[in-house]
DNA sequence: CAGAATCCATAAAGATACTG
DNA sequence: CAGTATCTTTATGGATTCTG
């Protein structure tokens, strides 16, 4: 009897997938809390759990487990583990995470100006 | 005393916006749970509050008036109140809030590729 | 019309302790 | 090492009623 909904951010119920535009769709499965700082990490190659861990101070074990089961769930990361003692989970980008790129570039530049913007003023 | 910070999304005292990468604060100013249905309606032109709800059937008033108060907060979407009776408040993307037309654009074409993908497998 | 004010339910996130 | 389990706190979202 494994719970496994707890945070999936709804996308089975709530609007966002039924009814709206794909940018909608698309920022469900990427606007999580950690999803984008995880995606970013990885995009210069796999890291194991503990790796990513140290990347993200702020994020409780238990949080980045269920983020990382989501992006998983979502095929935008792979996990791969390892029958190894100790034991050894890798994870990286998938190729639709991988794809992401540009948009992270974008996503980057417009930042940069908009917080500019907002200082500005 | 008016109570202000209800349904903020948490820049100040979260990571997000202190020690993460740029793309991480660009998620967070457009990754909220309505921001970009909302953009999206608002990048062909100015609404007034009543044509955008009726866009969005499953929104709340109360929800539409918080994200909308949020993205003014963040200079993505101007509000401009008319003084008429009965009143009449229109709501239009910032030039900030324009520049992510070529981020939405992507947005959709990686969503629509991710769907693909999510569904031939 | 475009909201503001309340009250309430649920969901998400955090702290902490424990384990194969 | 890479998680689980449990408990608590906080955030988010909804229903309803009221108003300039």
């Amino acid at each position: 009897m494994t719970k496994i909904k707890e945070s999936s951010t709804n996308f089975e119920n709530k609007q966002a997938l039924s009814s709206e535009c794909m940018e909608v769709y698309a920022a469900n499965l990427i606007g999580g809390q950690w999803t984008l700082a995880i995606c970013c990490y990885l995009i210069n190659g796999k890291l194991r759990f503990g790796e990513l861990k140290k990347k993200l101070p702020n994020i409780t074990e238990r949080m980045m487990t269920l983020q990382l089961r989501k992006l998983e769930e979502n095929k935008l990361v792979k996990r791969t583990v390892y029958a190894e003692v100790p034991p050894r989970v890798e994870y990286e980008l998938t190729e639709s995470g991988q794809r992401l790129k540009p948009i992270l570039g974008m996503l980057e530049k417009w930042g940069k100006e908009h917080q500019l913007l907002m200082a500005t003023d």
